[in-house]
RNA sequence: GGAGGUAUGGCCGAGUGGUUGAAGGCGGCAGUCUUGAAAACUGUUAGGCCGCAAGGUCUCGUGGGUUCAAAUCCUACUACCUCCGCCA
């Protein structure tokens, strides 16, 4: 959520911002109701005030015997609150209507984010490794969709069946390359200073309009009869842990880690990537998320952009950093960094990371601040960062389509051997040692 | 699932329907004393909103209700605790 004055005093701005954005914008009537807001509070505010200086009257009158006198007072009173619930219903519907707005209202991009209608205007900003030439190699890749069946290790077929389209299993040294990998992950990450947690994955709405996933994307989620969704990514239970907490400045930044499993409706993709495991209702992810300071929010996001890129780098995965223009960038972020990860079947780079600094947007909604006594009175919003490291399966298939071998087995990444128990090839007759 | 109990400020804990935003203690901060520290003593110590300000208003788990007036009464909900039952 916006502050609601700094969208009062920077209206040019967030006009600016929202066009930038293709989000669509009334600063007129946001002006109307934030002016009607403030007139209706001042309005009760007096009320209120009147009715409790005679109340209190009241009460002296009662103690000094005087009961005809304060019955003539409370018949006042009486008629100031018929007039006060008229006012308090008007100043609520008001409040509401004007918090509505401001909660369906995205993030100030930073100025640092590229002006851009869409995906096609999102820079590179750099690449990290070259991806194979196959052609050189003399045979054509496969793609992971065929070579998981075949080694027995993806069953799209099985997963239909036992929930519905867009759901996989995985069996064997599939489930053991899913294992290994989170485990990979969460210990570069823990190695690299962030803290790991085991989270619930399910979530309540207050929780999910914290990150801003709610009101406005409840399309998106898996909702149970009990009222909780299913959590589309960690970033929602990492970054509502702190949830109406101030925090101490010398805690920051806080750096967190989890592995979730991670679930979308997809309702709006149909027809997208629908071959495969890159799109699906259920998928693991190592989330990173951080608590910063303002001044030191934008250099986290740096960091923790590399920290994902670790994880490709050790996985010798061919990958690119790009920044996400104005037209691309999510609800609640003000700057984003996309890593993606090169993928034979794609022919092209396709997105394994996205990592954000969604300034105090969330800190708002979500209520966490922070206390520096050293250089403010009081307490600040604090701002939040989150970023995959990576989406798991999305990994799985950068890793079986780029460490594919011509006769249709996988070589096993040097950073996971330890983690598969001693495979080296993913292929019908590997023994686990380990 | 059944029965009972509890919910107050950073923490502990008092609170008779009427200057109670809330006693007291701990903790924190500032000061006195001290060479310094400790101890002792003194003072101070929630937040949101409206307002240029003065000031006002709201907040005692949450939402309703009663009343001129609610931390205090009623009610629903939520969380926690105890006992019983069941169960990875």
């Amino acid at each position: 959520m916006l502050d609601i004055k700094f969208v009062r005093e920077n209206q040019d701005a967030v006009r600016e911002a929202m066009e930038n954005r293709n989000a669509s914008w009334d600063a007129a009537r946001f002006s109307e109701l934030d002016e009607s807001r403030r007139e209706a509070i001042q309005q009760e505010e007096a009320l209120q005030a009147e009715r409790n200086t005679l109340s209190k009257e009241i009460g002296k009158m009662m103690g000094a015997g005087q009961k005809d006198e304060a019955e003539a007072v409370k018949e006042r009173v009486r008629a100031i609150n018929d007039e006060l619930s008229g006012v308090s219903a008007r100043r609520e519907a008001v409040d509401g209507e004007l918090r509505a707005m401001l909660m369906s209202v995205p993030n100030m991009p930073d100025a640092t984010t590229p002006v851009g209608a869409d995906e096609n205007d999102n820079p590179e900003v750099r690449r990290w490794g070259t991806p194979r030439d196959f052609a050189a190699e003399g045979f054509e890749p496969k793609a992971h969709w065929d070579l998981g069946p075949e080694l027995d290790i993806i069953d799209f077929d099985r997963g239909v069946k036992l929930a519905e389209s867009r759901f996989y299993v995985l069996g064997g040294l599939g489930a053991r390359l899913e294992r290994a990998l989170i485990s990979f992950m969460l210990d570069q990450h823990v190695a690299r200073g962030y803290k790991e947690w085991w989270v619930p994955a399910l979530a309540n709405a207050a929780t999910l309009t914290g990150t801003a996933q709610l009101p406005k994307f409840e399309g998106d989620l898996f909702k149970t009869t009990g009222g909780l969704y299913l959590i589309p990514t960690a970033e929602v239970q990492l970054t509502n842990l702190h949830a109406g907490e101030v925090l101490d400045a010398s805690q920051l930044p806080l750096k967190y880690c989890a592995f979730t499993p991670c679930f979308r409706e997809e309702a709006g993709s149909a027809g997208r990537d629908t071959r495969g495991i890159i799109r699906v209702h259920q998928f693991s992810k190592v989330e990173m998320v951080k608590y910063a300071t303002p001044e030191t929010g934008f250099a986290e996001l740096e960091a923790m952009v590399e920290d994902a890129e670790n994880i490709l780098q050790k996985l010798e995965l061919p990958y690119r950093v790009i920044s996400l223009c104005t037209g691309d960038i999510g609800f609640s972020s003000a700057k984003t960094y996309d890593l993606e990860v090169w993928l034979p079947c794609y022919n092209d780079y396709k997105e394994i990371s996205s990592c954000s600094c969604c300034t105090d947007f969330q800190a708002r909604r979500a209520n966490i601040k922070y206390r520096d006594p050293d250089s403010f009175k009081g307490s600040r919003y604090l701002y939040t960062l989150n970023g995959s490291g990576l989406a798991v399966g999305r990994t799985m298939a950068a890793v079986i389509e780029n460490y594919q071998q011509p006769d249709g087995t996988i070589r096993v990444p040097d950073a996971l051997v330890p983690y598969m128990g001693g495979v080296t090839v993913i292929e019908p007759e590997a023994v686990v040692t380990a």
